[in-house]
DNA sequence: AGCACGCCGACT
DNA sequence: GTCGGCGTGCTC
């Protein structure tokens, strides 16, 4: 038997499957992890059994698997074809791929310990004074010692060297211990293993002479079972009482595994859920369905997440599990406790403060098939579900279904990967779906569904555009403009709330010289520092630098003066017409968890607070019946990023914000600042007319090559030496040329772009420019880059140079 | 990327 | 002999 394995230490140079003796009476199961020898000095490496095969290759000079690390697989097959697909798709490698399916305290630590084989060590060493003070020190601590203990006493290289050595000489043995970063919290369950009346008879002669026993068994009669730390809680007996019991045949101990989950308030629910006609029309089509690809799109307000909730009932009425995937900021407690309340027990939640033990014990409980409905952000399209219905994406068009790290996957695209491998439907839903997705279900790709009415059939709020140079030529220079000054006042004395929304993260400021205009960068990353009102400081957001901000301008001894605005700088222009006390910020300055969220929206709601000002967040599922007015600060940030998407991002947001106007009975209204009124993104967003705005950037899409229509796949060169990593871009980009002009790549139809600088150029000393491929993204052309990828890390001459591919990304 | 192996020169 | 330094090539 063969063992195909991914191994951890491969770098993507050398990652492939690497076969393996299956030794005799070892049974292994594809998705166990294992410790293989690899590489000449056989060390042991972790790896992943991939698949199981009778014949191999190159049989007769295979090593042998040396320990199967795991009782169950970790993955299952389906996973395990995700996850290659993953390294075809995203240019990583098994096991990159693999660590993004499975939660981090699945994994191993290592530590090494060192034990001194030979009492004579010191007559064999020679002119090592290093190695002697490591055999001295090691000797001290009784003739063995952990790395980590002589690591805080020797330099490392040193260490490392004298170490080496001594291995060698076969002074010293090296044992390495493996542990769970995460363990199972097991949990001591005592139960009665006689009948009741034998356990309160000896209770009743003991009571005098054992009274620990005769209450711990008093308690038993009339539990049954109980948890030993709550005996302990409620008789004061110790384990020593309990072996006790054991022994004389009274109890049976058990460990029983504990789960540790976090807890959700479910929310009150007030009657069944009733969808009205329209809802029930696309509810009774959808539930049709049993596979491929749906989008769901639905205008602000029309009770998408009703649908969600019906279909999810539906399915698990059928016996299946359902995925409902929703953006970070989406997230929010309200959510929460709508979940728990309608599903109770059978929800797991998965978000990004979960704490490590969470997290893995929600893996836990998805996997044994306990949990049935997973509800959660990015990472949970990766869940074990147990028999899957439906995967649903809620706002699909979201940028943080994007991975920011490799490998660099979109939720959405592992969604239809898995709804195709289970054989079940996928649903898309959104008010403003993205380019990509309305193209496929317009043109018959996907299926589509659409949602007209808001519910309540309450009207969208009336939109304002408010020209900000206007505002400059009349003299007013602050971020508010005199109409939405005027508007908050007329709310204010309504009584009424306001929601001002700034597309900008948390204090970002720039201090540049009022005489010259020199704006200070930081000197490792080509960005410009960041004013921090908190410290006084200027600061780095790329790699921490920070100078305290009192210093002159370096150019001509000029003082600085703040550009830029930030949600604190807001903050404090209207604390001058409304007062402090009038607004509350949110942000992530303001906001870390999810609770410090919650709170804050509770605040904003009980205290009737008149200003709630914040960024993305604010845009995002609120629904409260008071606010009747909402700002937006500064439409135009998002629109002048220099991505293909900036104009979609910017009319999904306008939208979103818009629509957090006019929950309630008293209707609402907008106001939008632009210094570019005649922008017809900014137009058709105020109109909130997605279908215009859509019609209107399709063409554009095929005249630039983006998506839908091409795919742009990126490729970041990274290294410390500016010049050679340009160097390197440009003969990749030649190599790549030669082989497309080659007969087989005759009709893929390729263009590249560059090689430019990166969004930031330079980060920590690190430089990075980048290749852009504007092309179909296909297999063989995936193909052909992953070979020259390989081909160019083999290459001596691109030592200290990396690479990194994305598809679609985000810059 | 690690890591061993091999060859060379320096030191004992 | 013995050891470190560095260049080279492989990883089932």
């Amino acid at each position: 038997m063969i063992g195909r394995i991914a191994v951890s230490s491969a770098i993507y140079a050398i990652d492939k499957p690497y076969d393996y003796r299956v030794p005799e009476g070892m049974n292994l199961i594809p998705g166990q992890r294992v410790l293989v020898p690899f590489g000449r000095g056989d060390r042991l490496v972790e790896g992943v059994a991939l698949q199981t095969v009778e014949e191999a290759e190159r049989e007769g000079s295979l090593k042998v698997i040396d320990t199967i690390l795991d009782e169950q697989p970790l993955l299952d097959q389906k996973l395990l074809r995700l996850a290659a697909f993953m390294r075809e798709r995203y240019f990583c490698t098994f096991y990159d791929a693999i660590k993004t399916i499975l939660p981090a305290g699945v994994w191993f630590r290592s530590q090494e310990s060192y034990t001194i084989q030979d009492p004579n060590w010191r007559e064999q060493i020679h002119r090592q004074p290093v190695a002697v003070s490591v055999m001295q020190t090691i000797e001290e601590l009784g003739g063995s010692a952990e790395e980590g203990l002589l690591r805080k006493q020797f330099r490392e290289e040193a260490l490392h060297k004298a170490l080496h050595y001594l291995m060698g000489k076969k002074l010293l043995s090296c044992q390495t211990r493996r542990h769970r970063a995460v363990r199972d919290k097991l949990e001591r369950i005592i139960s009665l293993a006689c009948p009741v009346e034998d356990a309160l008879h000896y209770a009743e002669g003991k009571k005098r002479s054992a009274p620990l026993q005769s209450s711990v068994l008093e308690l038993l009669a009339s539990f049954g079972a109980c948890a030993q730390k709550d005996l302990s809680y409620y008789t004061g007996a110790t384990s020593g009482v309990i072996n006790r019991l054991q022994a004389l045949g009274f109890v049976t101990v058990e460990e029983e595994e504990q789960l540790r989950l976090p807890r959700v308030q479910p929310a009150a629910l007030n009657g069944e859920l009733t969808l009205n006609r329209e809802q029930q029309e696309v509810y009774e089509a959808l539930r049709q369905q049993r596979e491929g690809v749906s989008l769901l799109y639905g205008v602000t307000g029309s009770g998408k997440t009703s649908v969600y909730i019906k279909l999810i009932y539906d399915c698990l009425s059928r016996g299946r599990s359902a995925i409902l995937l929703v953006p970070e900021i989406a997230l929010t407690p309200q959510l929460l406790s709508l979940f728990a309340a309608h599903f109770g027990e059978k929800v797991a939640v998965l978000h990004s403060s979960l704490r490590l033990t969470e997290r893995y014990d929600t893996w836990k409980k998805i996997r044994c098939g306990e949990a049935r409905v997973i509800l959660g952000t990015r990472s949970a399209v990766f869940a074990p579900v147990q028999d899957p219905g439906l995967i649903i994406l809620d706002e699909e068009q979201e940028h943080t279904y994007k991975s920011d790290q490799s490998p660099r996957y979109h939720a959405r695209e592992i969604a239809i990967y898995r709804g195709m491998q289970e054989g079940i439907p996928v649903l898309l839903g959104s008010a403003t779906p993205s380019v990509e997705t309305m193209y496929r279900a317009e043109s018959g790709v996907y299926r589509l569904y659409h949602l007209r009415n808001r519910y309540n059939q309450r009207a969208l709020p009336p939109v304002e555009i408010v020209d900000m140079k206007q505002e400059l030529r009349n003299g007013n220079s602050s971020s508010i403009s005199e109409p939405l000054v005027f508007a908050l006042q007329e709310n204010h004395r309504n009584r009424q709330q306001s929601i001002l929304f700034l597309n900008r993260r948390g204090t970002s400021s720039m201090l540049s010289c009022v005489s010259c205009g020199h704006v200070p960068d930081c000197p490792g990353c080509s960005v410009h520092l960041t004013y921090h009102h908190a410290n006084g400081r200027l600061m780095c957001h790329y790699c921490g630098f920070s100078v305290p901000a009192s210093g002159r301008c370096p150019d001509c001894g000029g003082r600085y003066k703040q550009i830029g605005v930030g949600t604190q700088k807001i903050q404090e222009q209207l604390g001058k017409h409304f007062g402090s006390e009038s607004i509350l910020r949110m942000d992530a300055d303001t906001v870390s968890a999810v609770n410090t969220h919650e709170k804050l929206l509770h605040r904003f709601q009980e205290e009737q607070i008149p200003i709630l000002l914040g960024t993305q967040m604010v845009a995002k599922g609120l629904n409260f019946e008071n606010v009747t007015l909402v700002g937006v600060l500064d439409a135009d940030l998002a629109l002048y990023i220099g991505d293909y998407r900036a104009a979609e991002n910017t009319f999904s947001m306008i939208t979103q914000v818009i629509g957090r106007a006019g929950r309630g009975a008293l209707g609402g209204r907008a106001l939008i600042q632009t210094m570019t009124p005649e922008n017809q993104v900014i137009r058709l967003a105020a109109q909130q007319d997605y279908d215009a705005f859509y019609r209107m950037e399709i063409p554009l899409r095929q005249l630039r090559g983006c998506p839908p229509f091409c795919d742009l796949i990126s490729l970041t060169f990274y290294g410390r030496e500016e010049e050679r990593i340009w160097r390197a871009a440009q003969s990749f980009r030649s190599i790549l040329l030669g082989n497309l002009n080659s007969e087989y790549y005759r009709d893929q139809q390729v263009r590249i772009l560059g090689p430019a600088p990166a969004q930031v150029a330079r980060v920590n000393f690190v430089y990075r420019c980048k290749l852009t491929l504007s092309c179909r993204n296909t297999r063989p052309l995936r193909q052909l880059l992953s070979h020259l990828i390989r081909e160019f890390y083999k290459e001596k001459g691109n030592r200290g140079i990396g690479i990194y591919a994305d598809v679609n990304g985000n810059e």
